[in-house]
DNA sequence: CGATGCATGTAAGCTGTTACATGATTGC
DNA sequence: GCAATCATGTAACAGCTTACATGCATCG
């Protein structure tokens, strides 16, 4: 069986957490999720839908009852089995280490800029990291532990990574001021 | 002027911070950089300093005295003005919060394992994360503050997060271990 | 003198994005 | 009745990966 890719393996998790359900409302929680944030555009999910529904991953059922001509997602057996694969596949070194931050890969350039812009521009990412962490906090809130363990671990990753990066930034901008005098 | 993707500002960044340099280097240090691990293959590094080049962001001087016909890049006025665009665009609401870690997704479906299969899981992830950090960590130590002070700063925060994600998956096992009794 | 690393690139293919296109349903 | 949301998709394009292809340099 093939190897599925990121966005393909959260896709089929997530038909596998809520099914049935549409392939709109795939989308629209890959795009709400604010802990992890996939674009998760309609260009990209219904031909992957379509594609896991071609392997027999995911099974269609037209619902009749719904003028708009929804047709309801469901995993089948081999797709839960290539669910577990992809699991147990994301134990790996290559993909542990390749999470990619934009503002820390920014960090290393930071140097090009002058000082007044170095700041301005760490004193705006310090406030928007400071309104998602809000953001998420809340989200966190949100999901009690006894309604979805997962779904509140998941979120609990997202707040302590989230926080850390804020803290790393707040000890940068201190450590550049104190440079520059 | 056109809008840089990640990599191609990463790219960038490095030019500017090692010039004069090859297309080779900048994309062996992409590949060997542990804490923001590229996979840079050839067909994506070489098109794109091709690219960076015809729109006049790096300039390249081919170097007579190698055989091996290799070509020397600069990043151009230009270019630097380009790499100062990229960093401030940086500072996005969407940017920020679009860093996707893979461990952190498999989290939401881990229900689909057996809770064998999970201890399975985290057990080998969190072994990944331990090796992960002392590579990191051996790479911060080889940075000194006085040296390049960016990158030293760049690297604490890959070590920060990385220890924060460690951290976070230890809580997870120890809480789903609980709640299997 | 052979393996590894340096150095440059191309071609095919997959994945994802942006933008477009259509129509039904629900709430105010 | 109108706006927002639900619901499905397509077409063109951009970007990156994998695999291929070539040849020089250096070290043991």
């Amino acid at each position: 069986m093939r190897k599925l890719s990121e966005l393909e393996g959260v896709s089929l998790g997530v038909v596998s957490n809520y099914q049935p359900c549409t392939a709109y409302s795939v989308r629209r929680e890959l795009r709400n999720s604010p802990s992890s944030h996939w674009q998760a555009s309609a260009g990209s999910v219904y031909p992957l839908l379509a594609r896991l529904e071609a392997e027999g991953l995911v099974a269609t059922k037209a619902d009749k009852s719904d003028g708009r001509g929804r047709r309801l997602l469901r995993v089948t057996a081999r797709g839960r089995k290539a669910l577990k694969v992809w699991i147990m596949n994301g134990a790996d070194e290559v993909l542990i280490s390749s999470v990619t931050d934009p503002v820390r890969s920014r960090m290393f350039f930071l140097s090009v800029l002058s000082a007044s812009k170095q700041s301005e521009y760490l004193n705006k990412v310090i406030a928007l990291m400071e309104s998602y962490l809000v953001e998420i906090r809340a989200d966190l809130d949100s999901k009690s532990q006894h309604d979805d363990l997962y779904d509140y671990l998941g979120a609990l990753g997202a707040v302590a990574v989230a926080q850390t990066r804020l803290d790393w930034l707040r000890v940068v901008r201190k450590r550049l001021s104190k440079t520059e005098k």
